[in-house]
DNA sequence: TTAAATGCAAACTATTTGCACGTAA
DNA sequence: TTACGTGCAAATAGTTTGCATTTAA
């Protein structure tokens, strides 16, 4: 489960600031609960119309915009030109596949005694992150070069 | 200074490879090397172009794409839709101020300690960059909420 | 001399916007 | 009922590609 919260959350979230639940928004966030490899608009797009067409490419856009502004969700920035999606709002780190691009959550506190007042004076840190590449488990993965 | 290396290293480096050493890639990788604030393609193309036309917006595309396969430059990215290059290829942490964007190089010394035996097993890391989200040293933007 | 690089324009991909229609509250 | 949201298509932005011309070695 990438997140600690429930599809429930966001009918107080969005209520709260005067948006409406709308079956799209729903979809787009119970996606993202349900699954924890850090989406695509696009991979969020096939799976939600899987079955039946509920959503288009722009209202997943918007939902995704939406959610991010009531802080349902964050986005994950590792590959150039490529914005993911991730319904884990709470501080974490990221692994990163280099042979096969997965993306794994690694718990806060598996990094979470760095010195920050280490840093240059005049810098004020309000969080951090760290962002660790690798190969993960799969065979195919510590096979690579 | 963003790096270690110099003009001269480019020929070198591209020599080594069998490329050639054109104005236009000398140009690309001599202001990244002249600036520390990670610029844009687009940020590249008006620097280098200010005098006189030196190159094409293709042209960078390529350069850039060039200099990285040699390991003389490196892509930043830390906002959605963005993407920066840098000339410091060694390791190296990023503060980025949430107020004006600038983005400030720490050096590696500064979290080199990492327990990365701490990992979820199966994981093998091969490198990390900590990102440090706050705000930097402008009275602008301590100021700002 | 000649294979590689440049510059331009067209193609592509990701994302945003405008607007008529639909719908949650 | 009605302001807000959706879907479509067009617009925009960032990046890549094809190809004729130029040039580094």
């Amino acid at each position: 489960m990438p997140s600690n919260y429930t599809t429930k959350d966001i009918r107080k979230r969005m209520q709260s600031q005067g948006l409406r639940i709308t079956p799209q928004r729903l979809a787009v966030y119970a996606n993202l609960l349900a699954r924890s490899d850090h989406p695509t608009v696009e991979e969020i797009l096939t799976d939600i119309n899987r079955d039946l067409p509920i959503s288009s490419k722009a209202t997943i856009y918007s939902a995704l915009t939406v959610l991010r502004e009531v802080g349902l969700v964050k986005e994950v920035l590792l590959e150039e030109g490529v914005t993911r999606y991730d319904a884990n709002v709470q501080p974490h780190h990221h692994f990163c596949c280099q042979n096969c691009g997965a993306i794994v959550d690694i718990n806060w506190e598996t990094f979470s005694n760095l010195q920050l007042d280490r840093l240059p004076p005049g810098l004020h840190a309000e969080g951090y992150e760290v962002i660790i590449k690798g190969k993960c488990e799969r065979p195919d993965c510590q096979m690579a070069s």
